[in-house]
DNA sequence: TCTGCAAAAAGTGTATACAGTTTTTGGCTT
DNA sequence: AAGCCAAAAACTGTATACACTTTTTGCAGA
């Protein structure tokens, strides 16, 4: 994707550090002293600053700098509702076109889901949550879907860290595991259907109306 | 989106170029150059393809440079599959909630694309064709789907380009007469499948097996 | 005439410099 | 003590410099 690889690094750990919530929203990302972390010139670190603009996790203002980005209630029910009509349309596919390897790494996956939720591995949990769906893009054989679904993904991390009110997604373990259970009877639409509900209970579970947001806080306080 | 004025015109200029046919698929991208042509440095030019890469019409070669992307058959196909999912879903939607106004505003655009189409506007006419998809997803209220079908769609005409046996994509304007018919009866069945089959048929009208795409020619000319 | 190779030219990748803007600091007034 | 203003510091935005790599050029030998 990206010619040089000290600035994919950049992003991937600026990504990561946002996503396991290190980086609060609204947080100030100042280009000197990212560079320094790094070891790196200015210049590079502004290359995967603008590469993560578009990808929605850090906003620039100008003059101003970089910020990691608070999505409003609006900007997350959208990202929910294209996430919905993406991932059912995957699942369908899924149902007809997964091999038996395919699904056991599923089940896998949702095992140790299972196991992070019941240690109260909280970090772990989140992580592993959204990893069952990046997982089952890259699955699919269609990498241009998975590209575009990981950079949902992410969105929805920083959205849930922003507006979860509850720890209510303690039951995705368990919706992961009916989706599968699902996924290996064949039964596509059931699949499909479970899927949907999936993705409206974790939106539902988000307080999206809130009026401030924590973020504006984080800011009021940088 | 961009903190900058002068990188984002840059790129819309670049995508101007591509989407328009008068940069072809493979051709260089020199920096220096495209930094003379726009009065600037190198710096704001590297901003601007940059971007580009990720938005998939431009690739990058470590030491090499940037050229206008060449995007194979398999990844076409994908594009196309990830298309149909969101805009089945998008028409289905449109057909819900779309005002008279926003119907009105589209059945304009199709008479503007029969023009074109009439009076043998091949530029215009590919131009129209991908917009009314845009148009569509902007009217929806949804600006995070609208973004992200923006970006396919791009990449469809960069696809169509270099793809595109023979003008079999003339049959398009009539295609998308007979889905806003459909949507002015508000069958939203019929809306989707036409949307689907439209789609379906444009990707058909390409041959996306060809061996070398002449792309590869530009390149070795180049 | 064609091939191979070395020098020159052109180009990319990263760091640094510098002008202009925003934020912080520190003291002065009330 | 709180508020305000000016100077200093920090930071962003763009251009430029420079090392290193790739491509082109031009010539020597077969």
């Amino acid at each position: 994707m990206d010619s040089t690889t000290a600035t994919r690094s950049i992003v991937d750990a600026l990504t990561k550090a946002i996503v396991e919530h290190r980086l609060h929203p609204g947080s100030k990302l100042a280009e000197q002293k990212l560079a320094d972390h790094f070891g790196v010139s200015r210049t590079l670190v502004r290359q995967a600053l603008f590469q993560m603009v578009q990808k929605r996790l850090i906003r620039m203002e100008p003059a101003r700098g970089a910020f990691v980005a608070t999505p409003s209630g609006e900007e997350a029910r959208q990202v929910f509702a294209v996430r919905r009509m993406l991932e059912a349309e995957m699942t369908r596919n899924f149902v007809r076109n997964a091999t038996k390897a395919q699904i056991q790494a599923l089940q896998e996956h949702v095992a140790q889901e299972k196991a992070a939720v019941h240690r109260g591995d909280v970090a772990g949990r989140t992580d592993l949550l959204g990893d069952f769906h990046v997982r089952m893009a890259e699955l699919m054989g269609n990498p241009v879907l998975g590209q575009i679904l990981g950079e949902l993904i992410s969105r929805c991390s920083l959205i849930t860290l922003m507006y979860q009110s509850d720890n209510a997604a303690e039951h995705s373990a368990e919706d992961h595991s009916a989706i599968l259970k699902a996924i290996v009877a064949k039964d596509e639409t059931l699949a499909v259907q479970l899927m949907e509900d999936h993705l409206s209970n974790v939106e539902a579970s988000l307080t999206l109306d809130r009026k401030l947001p924590n973020s504006d806080i984080a800011m009021a306080l940088a």
